[in-house]
DNA sequence: CTCCAGGTGGCGA
DNA sequence: TCGCCACATGGA
């Protein structure tokens, strides 16, 4: 049994433009009449398609995810209560026009609300590799210990595989798990460990989810599990815990720190001291409360328009 | 071949 | 605290 919904948005979205900006690495595409867009939330299987810029289709194979109706569910994960505008400062309108000119292109872009432990596992596989090899490893690990899930449409079978939970993880050899992880076996034992953690509830991410922890306690926290630094701390929060106030600091956010906002701390190598200046200084011209969902619509427009990399 | 990709941790000075 | 390096592979 499928169930089938529409759901209108108040301002525009670009759904395959948030879902393959690189937040997430857990969506595939079909092609029928248009494209769908498949993955697994909540142990439900979910199809989207955009019908127009403020209307999608939704076909799920459950009409409640973790307890919630299927459009009450979706609007959450696409954070359609977020105005992305208010989180950049007028100062950036003003005083970077051509900036503000070709950002435009980019506010139609969400910042997903995921879920903590996938988020948590998928970004200890993305450390100095390319978002292609990203999307394969993370491909590769749910092939392999995710659980086969399928539903036919138009007379077709899908078959997608729901992420491996903790438990399944918890008990992988590392030496294994490293086909996932660039064959890095120091960054397989750390997700092993990160596995462990969640299962035995050494991390709380129920607990950590709650918005009223400062985030530099919540990034302290996240920490202090090898593998986990400043970036993916901020990662986690930011897509996996609805912080939308932490602000990941990667290459490419260095680079356009550097280049559109002339900051010359971004042109030094990235030490932890460096990147809480670099996240004190981005505070000042971003939104705090929002500074990482203007920074992924900036690492997005960085990438594409100066960069030409591709996500997917 | 060289350089870079959504980094982290260990080391010596 | 800072600079350097290993970790590992693939694509430009």
């Amino acid at each position: 049994m499928l169930y089938k919904n529409f759901i209108s948005f108040d301002n525009n979205i670009d759904v395959r433009e948030s879902l393959f900006s690189g937040q997430s690495f857990l969506w595939n595409t079909l092609d029928y009449n248009g494209s769908y867009y498949a993955s697994i939330l909540g142990g439900v299987i979910i199809l989207i398609r955009q019908v127009s810029c403020r209307e999608i289709e939704v076909i799920a194979s459950d009409n409640l995810i973790n307890g919630y109706v299927i459009n009450d569910f979706i609007s959450q994960y696409f954070s359609i209560d977020v105005d992305i505008k208010s989180s950049l400062t007028d100062c950036i309108e003003y005083r970077y026009t051509g900036l503000w000119s070709v950002l435009q292109g980019y506010f139609s872009i969400k910042v997903l609300r995921q879920n903590p432990y996938e988020t948590l596992i998928t970004f200890m596989c993305a450390q100095g590799i390319g978002m292609h090899l990203i999307r394969r490893q993370v491909s590769i690990l749910t092939h392999i210990y995710g659980e086969k899930k399928s539903i036919t449409l138009f007379g077709k079978e899908i078959i997608l595989h729901s992420f491996p939970t903790p438990e399944r993880l918890s008990s992988v050899d590392p030496l294994v798990l490293s086909a996932c992880t660039n064959n890095n076996r120091i960054r397989a034992t750390n997700i092993v460990l990160a596995a462990q953690a969640v299962a035995d509830g050494k991390i709380d991410l129920q607990a950590l989810a709650n918005p009223a922890i400062p985030l530099a306690e919540l990034r302290n926290t996240l920490c202090r599990n090898r593998g986990i630094g400043y970036k993916i701390a901020d990662c986690i929060a930011l897509f996996g815990l609805g912080r939308f106030d932490a602000f990941p600091i990667d290459t490419h956010v260095q680079q356009y720190l550097a280049t559109w906002f002339n900051s010359t701390t971004a042109l030094r190598p990235l030490t932890p001291a460096r990147y809480l200046l670099l996240d004190a200084e981005a505070r000042t011209f971003l939104n705090p409360e929002l500074a990482g969902y203007a920074g992924h619509i900036l690492f997005h427009c960085w990438r594409k328009e100066v960069k030409k990399l591709r996500s997917f």
